[in-house]
DNA sequence: AGGTACACTTAACACCGTTAACCTAACGGT
DNA sequence: ACCGTTAGGTTAACGGTGTTAAGTGTACCT
């Protein structure tokens, strides 16, 4: 019997949940992710969840922060075969950006969600997110000359919402 | 006696239901929305609200609707003192979109809501909306070459971003 | 061996959007 | 004056939601 009806490691862990969480918030967004849903998914009783996560909202927080990190770490690896200081550099984080959007399209929709509670502006991401990433490139390229001079964050903004923009 | 338990007439109509909706919309967003709640509010019960709206989807679509048309107006209004295709047009077009926007805080976030199912991107705007209107102010400008001529919806996208980014 | 902490269960609560069935007052036509 | 129809409601109920409370078995530690 690989059965064990109760006790430790029955299925759940943080990891799994979070992942499970992942994909049904991609297939279904916000508004069709359910904790039963999910736990039956998971293989566990829907109160199980409770036990690492308070709520529904810490758990659709956390795995949307992870998010922002995979996102942060996607295009980070985009612009890395380029100098820094180049404008090559910074269009690289674009179309970092776009790739990403276009490969997890629904899951990316969750994370700059049109459908969160929270204002959630685009200036409070994560520290290292796409969001600085993109500025970091700007503010190099500016320093290098290879980039009119203007104030950076205007810049960004102006790229950011572009590249945005180019999706739909 | 007032009181008209049941026959005409006893409380809703559909205006009153929309201005009820707008109210607890602004006041605990999407989220906080219930249409017991609305009901309540309204005096009348829950399943009388289906007499008028097919689900509460259309309800705060047509919510959202009329909070776009309102919208547009208020931007129409501030821009009425300045000359076609002047700068200063186009300027006061942004600063009604910030008043509007600080005026009608709550509501505002419903109107270009960060919790909407629909993409519901900046394009598909009612018609006559202030997305357009800044469009024909930005258009006006440069054909009357008071303002750089460049691809126009790149530059409504560009003062439309950065006067939304200076609400935050 | 016994106690404790963990991982999980079932039952239940209060609320949700929505449907079904019914009721009643007002109106239009004959 | 009656009578059918319809507008504008009602209550009851269904299936689903997030979440809490209490209980249960298992594994580890002393």
């Amino acid at each position: 019997m690989v059965k064990v009806p109760n006790g430790r490691g029955s299925g759940a862990s943080e990891e799994a949940i979070l992942g499970a969480t992942r994909d049904l918030l991609a297939e279904k967004g916000l508004q069709g992710l359910s904790m039963r849903a999910l736990a039956q998914r998971v293989g566990v009783s829907a109160t199980a969840i409770y036990h690492y996560f308070e709520n529904k909202d810490e758990l659709v927080r956390r795995v949307v922060e992870g998010g922002f990190q995979r996102f942060g770490e996607y295009l980070e690896e985009a612009q890395r075969a380029y100098p820094k200081g180049s404008v090559e550099r910074v269009r690289a984080v674009g179309e970092g950006y776009l790739r990403f959007a276009l490969e997890n399209h629904a899951y990316f929709r969750v994370l700059f969600s049109l459908e969160h509670p929270d204002p959630h502006s685009l200036d409070d991401l994560p520290e290292g997110g796409g969001y600085g990433l993109l500025r970091q490139a700007v503010v190099d390229a500016m320093e290098a000359g290879t980039m009119r001079t203007v104030d950076p964050d205007l810049m960004v903004m102006f790229l950011w919402s572009l590249t945005h923009g180019l999706l739909t």
